[in-house]
DNA sequence: TGACTTTCGCTAATCTGACC
DNA sequence: GGTCAGATTAGCGAAAGTCA
């Protein structure tokens, strides 16, 4: 038997149809669940996978469906997916001319533009419309009891189903159910993705442009494992500049090709963070003398100073202990500088 | 203190190459 | 071409760490 999708799993049992599971996951966060929504969401669900279903197909629709101009319709700001690529809008343009529209999207009435719809499923077919200008009208079921967040989880639910949807357009639906305010926990009991995936997930939607514009490159190849792995070297808020930031985009561009693994994109990120170049920032504190200098880079003191004797080399160390003591700056007991283990010192070459 | 994040180890699924 | 074993990767849960 095929592998059923988790989401679907009370689908099939025992060779039975029990279609009951997706169903009650919704109706515990929305008390207003209907029945028609059940059915909506169970016989969409088996169609799009292949599955046969309890729900009647010739039953009655629960709610309206009619024909809607693709241009009333507007997109869902809590859309499930984020990701359309002219060739998956082209790829559904063409199914939808040699194959017609054989099941209607799914919207709700616009809440401030009367006469408008917010599409809850189906946003590629309307693109591909809009774009290819394939149907001027689509089928639509439409939805007079969905709230904003219901909407879009109902969309989501849809999506889980299809190949397209990926881990990219999974971590921006969820950074948008946060934004209304649902706390991590009630994702995760909506969407059934554990606490600590959607910190993974959100490590993915947090990355910068510039590394986001190479993943939708190749979305469905970046798992939220390899873009956890990413934001290991963004820092939060960097701008393009940014030296791992431009190492991140380098290494998405790359694996994007197809050709890597997620063994070698972890590989290229470790091997950044060993070899990451110290950040210099100049504080501007320089002191010249006839014998060196002294300074401040970053955060280290910097003082090198041509002592032509030793004695006087003995001297001035000595003062400079002292003066260092009295600010709380003590030695390693018994030890020279160059008897101190490499992992102690923490010097780079050609440092002070 | 609770919410959230990170890390780790285990398991299952999938891929790949060697061998017959 | 089919089978098998090892490698790779993703998914999952537990536990510890971090932060407001």
């Amino acid at each position: 038997m095929a592998r059923i999708p988790p989401k679907l799993s009370g689908l099939v049992k025992s060779g039975a149809v029990v279609a009951t599971l997706p169903v009650h996951d919704l109706a515990d966060f929305q008390s207003s669940a209907t029945a028609g929504k059940a059915r909506t969401l169970l016989g969409a669900q088996a169609q799009d996978l292949g599955y046969s279903s309890a729900v009647d197909p010739q039953m009655p629709a629960a709610h309206p469906v009619q024909s809607i101009a693709v241009d009333l319709i507007d997109p869902n700001p809590l859309a499930p997916r984020t990701v359309y690529t002219p060739e998956m809008i082209q790829a559904r343009a063409d199914d939808l001319r040699t194959q017609g529209q054989h099941d209607p999207i799914h919207v709700t009435p616009h809440p401030d533009r009367p006469g408008r719809f917010i599409i809850c499923d189906g946003w590629t077919r309307v693109r591909a419309c809009v774009v290819h200008g394939t149907f001027k009208t689509l089928r639509a079921e439409i939805h007079h009891d969905l709230t904003g967040v219901d909407s879009a989880l109902f969309g989501y639910q849809q999506n889980e189903g299809r190949k397209q949807h990926c881990d990219l357009d999974r971590a921006m639906f969820f950074e948008k159910l946060k934004a209304t305010g649902l706390s991590a926990v009630k994702i995760s009991a909506l969407t059934g993705v554990p606490e600590n995936r959607l910190s993974m997930y959100k490590a993915l939607a947090s990355l910068p442009a510039l590394v986001l514009q190479q993943i939708e490159k190749a979305p469905e190849l970046f798992g939220y494992n390899a873009g956890a792995q990413l934001a290991r070297i963004c820092p939060a808020h960097a701008d393009a500049n940014d030296l791992g930031v431009v190492k991140a985009a380098r290494i998405a561009e790359a694996f994007a090709a197809g050709d890597k693994t997620f063994k070698w994109l972890k590989a290229q990120v470790e091997n950044y963070l060993v070899h990451k170049p110290r950040a210099v920032p100049s504080t501007g504190a320089n002191f010249r003398y006839p014998q060196g200098f002294l300074r401040g880079r970053g955060d280290t003191v910097q003082l090198e100073l041509r002592i032509d004797t030793p004695e006087r080399q003995t001297r001035l160390l000595e003062e400079l202990r002292s003066f260092l003591r009295e600010r709380g700056i003590v030695e390693f007991t018994g030890t020279t500088v160059e008897q101190l283990p490499a992992d102690v010192g923490g010097t780079e070459p050609g440092q002070a």
